[in-house]
DNA sequence: TCAAGCTAAATTGTCGACAATTCGACTTAG
DNA sequence: CTAAGTCGAATTGTCGACAATTTAGCTTGA
């Protein structure tokens, strides 16, 4: 018998950690607001304890900011952070894509290329791009991150960076990289990893987060970022 | 009127985390060893709350394991580990040694060199060339990392990875790279930086970290390293 | 009218106690 | 003698309440 509706967590605080992670990242916390211990805790129907240590992990993932006897605000997003990110995510993923290439084994390359095959495959026949743009260049990247067998490269770019890179992604939804360029560029990483070319694949893959860095820039310029709503006033 | 001798932070748990992160780094609290909550909790004469805050904070800074209904571990050191520590830490001030070349201002480039000179000085005068080794090697990158005007990037190097790398130090500090050869490299990196080299900077950078890495090596291979003990058993 | 000071309400930080789970020692059956 | 089971002590997770600090509104004086 399986338990899916309730996840059930070991922890209360692990629990809360993950809710308001989503609640951060979705907007259900607008940017910029207020978090009040005690509101969240009623919200939950849990007591302020495990709360503040969520809030701590929270804090620890650059999600919030919190000071001392003043309390807890959802992070604001800038261009200026988000330059800083990806330029973060620059320097780790090209790493992770020379790590790659030394050690991913052939299977895994084929799966690889078969995830690309689908993805294309989605592009010319069906008219949602934007799952496949969304899910297939997330998967790529997780797993190229993955076959770096680096834990705390993994670490750093699947937990700390993770929720911060789809906040940027979420608001600033509209403008979006053409699914099909970063396809053939994905293509071209693959290619250097399976052809065992180190230096060629940690290039390419930073031509590639550089050129979404670009393009995520010119449309936070465009969209004014600062209208997170969703929350009562 | 000025209070040095005892720095009390704005709330408890912050001053938890530091000293707790101080007492793991430096070994007065073993590697591996159990962490009791009730004793800690009694020993600096504060309640648990505060104290699991701080350990929830530890843990994000990855020198504690929490396990849930169990408890906390220090964490162990191991070369696997280690290894993956400093080929992030290679890529990381990679692109900070890249960055600093773009940005950094004719005047810091002036006091990098003073600091060199001063470096150089130490071991050309002084026997006590630990010192200069340590402190110098550090106050380098640490510059060079601010060079770089991320603040993603120096928070994750100098607040998230700053504690594990100077456990790692710590732990084996018997055979540390030479001093004379570590200072000769930090010249190099500085030329490429002052010359605006920002390929070579990172190049250069990354060698640097990577011989250190090899080194650090072959130190853990000699030492057994699961020998710190210093607390009651 | 505006700035400074004061008061009260609300929020955050901390504590001690209770509930739930784990771990160890002991017992007991095979 | 070993292995499974049981019971109790200890530890972790959670809660509600109190203390300390901040914040907002009001009052007061220049």
């Amino acid at each position: 018998m399986e338990k899916v509706t309730q996840i059930k967590s070991a922890t209360l605080s692990d629990d809360l950690t993950q809710r308001l992670t989503a609640e951060v990242v979705e907007g259900v916390l607008p940017l910029g607001s207020k978090i009040s211990e005690p509101e969240l805790a009623k919200r939950y129907g849990v007591s302020r304890g495990p709360l503040r240590e969520a809030l701590v992990k929270l804090e620890a993932l650059g999600l919030i900011t919190r000071t001392a006897n003043v309390g807890a605000r959802v992070i604001e997003l800038n261009i200026e952070d988000l330059l800083d990110t990806y330029t973060l995510r620059e320097a780790m993923e090209g790493m992770a894509a020379r790590l790659a290439a030394e050690l991913i084994s052939e299977q895994e390359v084929a799966e690889l290329y078969t995830l690309l095959d689908d993805h294309q495959a989605h592009l010319d026949s069906n008219k949602d791009e934007h799952y496949a743009s969304q899910y297939g260049n997330e998967d790529f990247h997780l797993r190229i991150i993955q076959a770096s067998q680096n834990k705390k490269l993994i670490r750093v770019l699947t937990q700390d960076l993770y929720a911060t890179i789809r906040m940027y992604r979420r608001y600033t939804a509209d403008s979006r990289p053409d699914p099909r360029q970063a396809l053939r560029e994905h293509k071209a990483i693959l290619d250097a990893i399976a052809n065992r070319e180190g230096d060629l694949a940690e290039l390419l893959m930073r031509r590639h987060i550089s050129r979404a860095a670009t393009l995520l820039k010119k449309a936070m310029l465009h969209d004014s970022i600062s209208q997170g709503n969703s929350g009562q006033p």
